[in-house]
DNA sequence: GGATAGATATATCGGCCCGATACATCGGGT
DNA sequence: ACCCGATGTATCGGGCCGATATATCTATCC
């Protein structure tokens, strides 16, 4: 699951671990902060499968999509001359993804992971939403809704079926999180319904 | 993590593994379903500790903590003779907690957990939260609302900061966490207010 | 009566991820 | 001159998960 997002972060940008890792934490929000104890062996991972490679230093970071202003080449000279491949002097080992990591991205992204489609799964599926084809998208909101109904369905009958042998604070914790449930569902539901309306307006078009 | 759920469960009632499986996934909510895969070691590592251990099968079930009343001797010498003890004949092995086992689950549920206070260990904790004394209680409470409100910083400051190069679903995904994280605060508060009102009810009886 | 399937029940294996830790360098403040 | 905190890479032990193997009990169908 890690790798899916390292390549979905490095599609955009190529960075080295430590700034990867802050990036993640920011992308996925403020809970799942990656470690690094798994970042850098993911990171190892993907680059024996040949997802992504060391690239140089320099160029990478300031590069990448936005064209550069070109004041910076002298810096750029500065760092190559202490060799800017694999680690630098300082350490410093960039990451970019390759045409082979884009296909395990776009893979990673449709699979529907079999059994447990996890929360943390779905989240990080949705942040990467847009590189989804439209069906897709519309396949991972509806079984991410029906998986949250029967999370929701069992969770109300545990507590009908206990309700006299819970405590306050279990049956506060169990309702709180139906609700919660609930209202991840009508989120849910808010953005079938834009997705639908996308689609129709689309086929309007035409 | 799992042994004060285990622990915790075992308190009231003397469980085999599957059992306990089922009793978990219905005292942690219908999230974080324990797998076999770690639930049977995390046995074994308590039983190895002296905090469990494995039970008459007949008697255990009834009796556990509440006197006898004697008159289940003969199933339990019925069954001692198909080998009650360790594994029974059908493969079945009960567990109870032992006194080690209390005081483990007493200290378990008191460590504020050091660093990582993960959500899950705090769902965990509430719903135990009656074997804790009034003001660990309380502290619980307030540490778990300071580090929602931690969060709910980050979170809005990584929207801030990012806003304009976010698309529609990260954007999404982010400001429904925040509404969530929001919500989850206004809870606690109404936990916390309920936990003062207990406590000063008490003290005016004095 | 016997087959078949599904619930009950225990256990292990590989693999991922986390927290802790080690180590090194850089920039800025005192 | 010195130290501290941020930057940066990496490994280690351990916990948890999903998949899998194995076996028995029970209910159902033919």
């Amino acid at each position: 699951m890690l790798e899916l997002a390292i390549l979905g972060v490095l599609k955009e940008q190529d960075l080295h671990g430590y700034e990867l890792k802050k990036r993640l934490a920011e992308t996925l929000g403020a809970l799942s902060s990656v470690s690094f104890g798994s970042l850098y062996p993911a990171l190892a991972r993907l680059e024996a499968a040949g997802a992504v490679e060391a690239v140089d230093v320099a160029g990478a970071v300031a590069v990448s999509s936005i064209p550069m202003t070109g004041s910076i080449g002298g810096e750029v000279a500065a760092l190559r001359a202490r060799r800017t491949t694999g680690r630098g002097s300082r350490g410093k080992k960039v990451y970019g993804i390759t045409p082979v990591g884009e296909r395990l991205f776009e893979e990673l992204l449709a699979t529907e992971s079999a059994s447990g489609d996890d929360d943390r799964a779905f989240n990080l599926k949705l942040a990467f939403a847009r590189h989804l084809p439209a069906d897709a998208r519309l396949g991972l909101l509806e079984r991410r809704r029906a998986q949250l109904v029967d999370r929701l369905t069992k969770a109300r009958s545990a507590i009908r079926a206990r309700r006299e042998r819970l405590d306050a604070y279990s049956r506060s914790l169990m309702e709180h999180g139906t609700e919660t449930t609930e209202r991840d569902i009508s989120w849910l539901d808010r953005l079938i319904a834009a997705e639908r309306g996308h689609r129709t307006r689309k086929a309007e078009q035409t």
